[in-house]
DNA sequence: CATAACACGTGATGC
DNA sequence: TGCATCACGTGTTAT
């Protein structure tokens, strides 16, 4: 505590000094207080340390324009006011967000078949995938776990298997079905997914030994039963 | 995880708090200056200038923990990371909004066929998307168009039409490829996506009339120019 | 020990 | 003239 007491009684001190001697330096243009400083390194220090400060100081108002050019509706140019904007916008995306999960869920039974298809770009970006997972997760349980109907492997050719997959249509099952085949790293050749009255057809030629077909069956189910119960141990 | 949380947060608040009461002992400081002083006016404005400078500060402090709270996944306490991710987690708003609205709009279009009568309910998504063109209008450009390779439009049967259209594998050219049929409103009987070779192969069967192959053919060229050229004013 | 991040006081500027 | 905002250089602290 005293050690507190004289380091801040140091730093007031010191404070007023600088002051003075910052204001007379600019006053006369006076002859470089560094040079006459017994210390040359803690002055290279310090002008590292001005730098250095500039660079965050920069950094953190041209952040602050990026949010600016992100945000709509900017009343003042006030870097509080700023903050205030992005704030109360993002409150109000979340909002919205919420709005707009409840009616798709009241919608979703009217999809066309199309609209199952669309949910295909969330296996390329994997980003948006998560986050979207993220924010129906928070809303509550919206995917309904992979019915599979029919599951088929076989042979053909010398190195080629065919996996025909059939399954109920659900909400993102054509989602869940991108997701399990690209979980297990096979050499596809093609993939076709066909919709068609509530159901969907999932055929993939693959390049694979006949040996693997029965293990390539057995790793396919395990995938989708750990898609479906994310708890369970299989998964990882 | 939650320990390393747990610490920033102790740490956080050990800072501010040391910070409370360092400004606290240079206002006592100050004010015994202030009375040395000979002049009390400058001084007087110079201790307003300092307190309201620290509301500033504080204000602009407290606004970015308020940030803090309303974005998720904050990977550094930093201020500027704080910044940063509050911009990045802006923009993916944006983009699940963009893609969500497109669904939605999609799925009322739809709905209006069945219910001509229900008014109030455009009336609620008018109202909904004029905050989503804002957004959509500040996105701007998109990604790389569709390049058609081939378009047939056949009929067979009586009252069957299939469309088979092939194009390059693009980003998202799936996506849109889905968009154009969806914004046609067609009665789809069942639809058909095949990826192969960097190719697109999509063949679609729906119930129409012979008469409306060639219009049919204009509309889903007319569709896939207005998504590529979204100035286009043939885009609605 | 060097670096980075912070709050601080202060002068300058626009309203 | 006040009042609010800003950028700056600095000492301190924790990593």
């Amino acid at each position: 505590m005293a050690d507190i007491d004289v380091a801040y009684k140091y730093y007031w001190e010191n404070m007023f000094l600088q002051t003075e001697q910052l204001a007379s330096y600019f006053d006369e243009s006076f002859s470089f207080h560094d040079s006459n400083s017994p210390d040359g390194a803690q002055s290279s220090a310090a002008s590292k340390n001005i730098e250095s400060e500039r660079k965050r100081r920069k950094k953190l108002t041209e952040r602050l324009h990026a949010v600016r050019a992100v945000v709509p509706n900017i009343s003042k140019m006030d870097k509080a006011s700023i903050i205030k904007d992005a704030i109360d916008y993002i409150q109000e995306l979340h909002n919205q967000e919420r709005v707009i999960q409840a009616e798709i869920s009241e919608l979703e039974s009217k999809r066309s078949i199309f609209l199952d298809f669309d949910e295909e770009r969330s296996c390329n970006s994997k980003s948006k995938r998560s986050r979207f997972e993220q924010t129906c997760d928070s809303v509550g349980s919206r995917s309904s776990p992979i019915e599979v109907l029919e599951l088929r492997v076989s042979h053909i050719g010398q190195k080629t298997i065919v996996v025909s997959l059939a399954c109920s249509k659900r909400t993102d099952t054509i989602v869940k079905i991108c997701e399990v085949f690209e979980s297990l790293n096979l050499k596809i050749i093609t993939a076709n997914i066909t919709a068609f009255s509530g159901r969907l057809l999932n055929t993939v030629f693959l390049e694979a030994n006949e040996e693997e077909k029965d293990v390539l069956k057995i790793k396919i189910q395990t995938a989708i039963a750990a898609l479906n119960d994310p708890d369970s141990p299989t998964s990882v």
